[in-house]
DNA sequence: CTATTATTTCGATTATACTAGAAATATTTA
DNA sequence: TAAATATTTCTAGTATAATCGAAATAATAG
């Protein structure tokens, strides 16, 4: 992935409100939910969310489907995983975290 | 993590100028650099870089630490972690790639 | 103290994003 | 065709962020 990329997907990430959207979305798994529902579920003002739906589009972060009058969003998870993934990117050497570091002798001790 | 902090974090991650900076200080690893190298290196402006820096610190993904002159700058690993894994938290039985996916018995036919 | 190097503050410009109401459009059902 | 439901477009106000030069402030070395 890209630095550009990486930066604007997280970017798209860091607003709260969509954010929530797609915290709501992960969570309703890969069959999605249709944009109504979201905006009831989460009181998200129809034109606000339509233009944040469509900034999540913009980064291949959602993906859409029409099945009558709803319009069916689900989360691309690979995408999901592709930006998580590139902000651990050549870190694996320092990534320990302290609560999984072993313990030295000195802390044996 | 609350949303609110993860949302942040990820804004500030969401600058291509200062995930350039993160992606330096990832590979500098935990020693870290002076504000200056990562200015000379990176050939980002002495203001502009402060500035940045700023914000990384704000949301706890930079750890500065003076030694003479230097300023040394490095990445707080386990904030990276923890936003990271905001990302992916209560998506892991969704969340299998289509590259990591077994294969089906139609797959394999 | 002076010079040198390192970093920050100030100030100003420019651009872009968030939000949401009202109206418009689309799609289905009666 | 009319009514109901779902979603988008338009528009506009408000706020916040990115950028960087110049000057100011540390901190050290000579």
């Amino acid at each position: 992935m890209k630095l550009e990329d990486a930066a604007e997907t997280l970017a798209q990430l860091g607003n709260p409100t969509r954010l929530e959207v797609v915290r709501y979305l992960v969570k309703a798994g890969p069959s999605g939910v249709p944009v109504g529902s979201i905006q009831k579920q989460l009181k998200i003002p129809a034109s606000t969310l339509t233009h944040h739906l469509k900034h999540l589009k913009g980064v291949g972060l959602l993906m859409q489907k029409r099945e009558k009058t709803n319009l069916w969003c689900s989360i691309n998870f690979d995408r999901l995983h592709e930006v998580s993934d590139f902000l651990l990117e050549e870190c694996c050497s320092f990534s320990l975290r302290e609560s999984d570091k072993v313990k030295t002798e000195r802390d044996a001790a």
